[in-house]
DNA sequence: ACACTCGGGACCTCCCGTTGTT
DNA sequence: AACAACGGGAGGTCCCGAGTGT
């Protein structure tokens, strides 16, 4: 075949087993059915993934990566104001978030609590999105500080961490209950949190 | 066998289950090891629990329930001042968390993630504690605004939320490291927002 | 308790271990699910019956054998006119044969085909049925004879065997098909050959 | 490996699975047995059949309908005169029965009986070659009225289905007893019926 | 006469990975 | 680059029967 159908055949092994993976857990998926919905042989899928842990380790990288890149990382690269960026995510949160995102939680934390303490190479796939996304926060809020946009007594890293576990955190709960009212009760409790992080003569 | 044995088979399996499933997730269990090192038969597990989701229920209910309401639900009905609990809470977790709850997280908060999604009977009983969690807390703030330990201006259900879910994504970015940084990093912050709870006389 | 409950126990047993095995087949039959329905314990069944064999037995011997002679054998023990008594039973079937008995076949019939060739003990108790019911229909054919209601050159022996085989053939072709067409397809001829039966000056 | 081997594979599968089945039934089959009898791997049977119930309907229609088709309803196919095929039928019947047959009656009976009243695929399957059957005898009646060998009155149907229910209920009677002598007692019955099917002229 | 507890095996399902071929 | 065929094991379910104590 072309190549062309090579790169095809993976990238839709990336996004069904994605699907699955998200779905139902690294562990619970399994590749006869990733098969079934790509129309895609065993023998093509060990051709391009070695083992069902690479094709994880992938569906990891590639697709879970780019989306977290996509939408909660870059939001903080292009700007100088954390307190904006985060409130206007949390407004899009509570206003139009996805089923799936409701019922399902987070791809990346998902996979962090299947596999962290039982597979040390995914362990460490996840671990670098994780400091990557708390350092892209912290650098904003760095940038904000600079900027006067952020108290300067405000520590940038806890801010990154306290972020985006309060965002794993909100997840898990919100997934568990299959609705948004976590996010909503909390809601008013974080803004003034947020609000907390400006300077005095900005208040 | 006299009934005392059948007491002793019933919580040996259930210790026993609780520990493998907190080690390797309710799927990745198998009743075979869980057998094996309670030296019970398949015959004595299926005569306590009808199949694998009734002895996993049973696990939640009563293993991780009761460590659940002894460990991070009665401190809370004991007492009118959140802010104090909390405060000692984290100085202790910060000071001496046992190495398990470092590497393997939340029993609730692994359970969660895992079957909350695909497995509804499970999911349900796992709000039900959540809702115990966070109402003891919220119970708790309001005794506290009673007694003038806290704010009046503060959403008591709000704060049980925001708790509930940065204890839990706090847990998860431990337990993704393995270490106890995120919660050290973040504390600071933490203490802070707390502080912020009191009533201004008391600042 | 009182030997009445013990003889309701019994009967509780057999009646609903008929209900199973006639709907199941024995093999299929679960013991469990017999305790479950008569609501009686393990120990209780092993105390009336040594194994799930001789409960089988039972029901053959006694549920299934009064049931043969209630209804396939008094009729014929009662006449000297076989012509009569299956001409009345081919009208009776064709109008108002039971949900139960078109769907589900012979109980008889259903055990012969089961168990016949695998276990000796159930085959030989079915073989008795099986010529006590064939010879009540050869011996009214001889009364029929000796009356001058049927022909002289015809062998009881012959009509027994294949007014049986007839009927079994007859339930097995319509539990198949889960309706009454087959044997009212039959009908029209078996009455043919009935009346074929009946000495020359009576037809 | 070769395509060569994938289809003997299939077919010793379906060989063995005919014999097991025929000899225990298809729920007393054990999967482990065929396996074990035909030197095939668990992976490999499960490539080729998807489940015992896959394995059985093929057994259903490839092995049984091919018996069935080869011994009991060609010879109508190839005839114009259903008396002679029938006489000729009983009479190689009583001569020269395979042991087999005997003992363990007719293999489409035998998971008629088994299947029909709880497995409504298997009913169908089954369903569809007793119409096969009883419509090869009808056809070959129809025939043999046109060429003046059958009574104009008879009905064609009928004889079809009184052909195969009495068939299959003596396979019965046979199988119970372990020997032949409920087809020698009818078989005088049966030549008589048979003889009055012919026209006037011809007896 | 009955109840509770347990024993241990056998069942089908299904899974991930490899092999040889095209 | 892809494919069909196969290997071999482990999984949960559930069964029948036994043992022990009323």
């Amino acid at each position: 075949m072309s190549p062309r159908d090579a790169v095809r055949t993976r990238e839709a092994l990336l996004e069904v087993a994605f699907e699955e993976i998200y779905r139902r857990g690294f562990h619970e998926s399994s590749l006869a059915d990733i098969l079934a919905r790509t129309e895609v042989t065993k023998g093509a899928l060990y051709h391009h993934f070695g083992s069902k842990e690479e094709l994880g380790l992938a569906v990891l990288d590639e697709v879970i990566g780019a989306w977290l890149r996509e939408y909660k990382i870059r939001p903080f690269e292009e700007s100088d104001d954390p307190v904006a960026v985060l409130t206007q995510m949390i407004a899009q949160e509570t206003e139009a978030l996805p089923e799936r995102a409701v019922k399902q939680g987070c791809p990346l934390g998902n996979m962090s609590q299947e596999l962290s303490a039982c597979h040390d190479a995914f362990r460490q796939h996840i671990e670098a999105l994780y400091d990557e996304w708390r350092g892209a926060i912290a650098s904003c809020v760095r940038r904000g500080q600079a900027a006067g946009k952020v108290r300067e007594d405000v520590d940038a890293d806890a801010v990154g961490t306290f972020v985006v576990a309060v965002n794993q955190g909100l997840a898990q709960l919100m997934k568990n209950q299959g609705n948004i009212e976590p996010v909503a009760t909390a809601q008013p409790l974080l803004l003034d949190w947020l609000h907390s992080l400006k300077p005095r003569r900005e208040r």
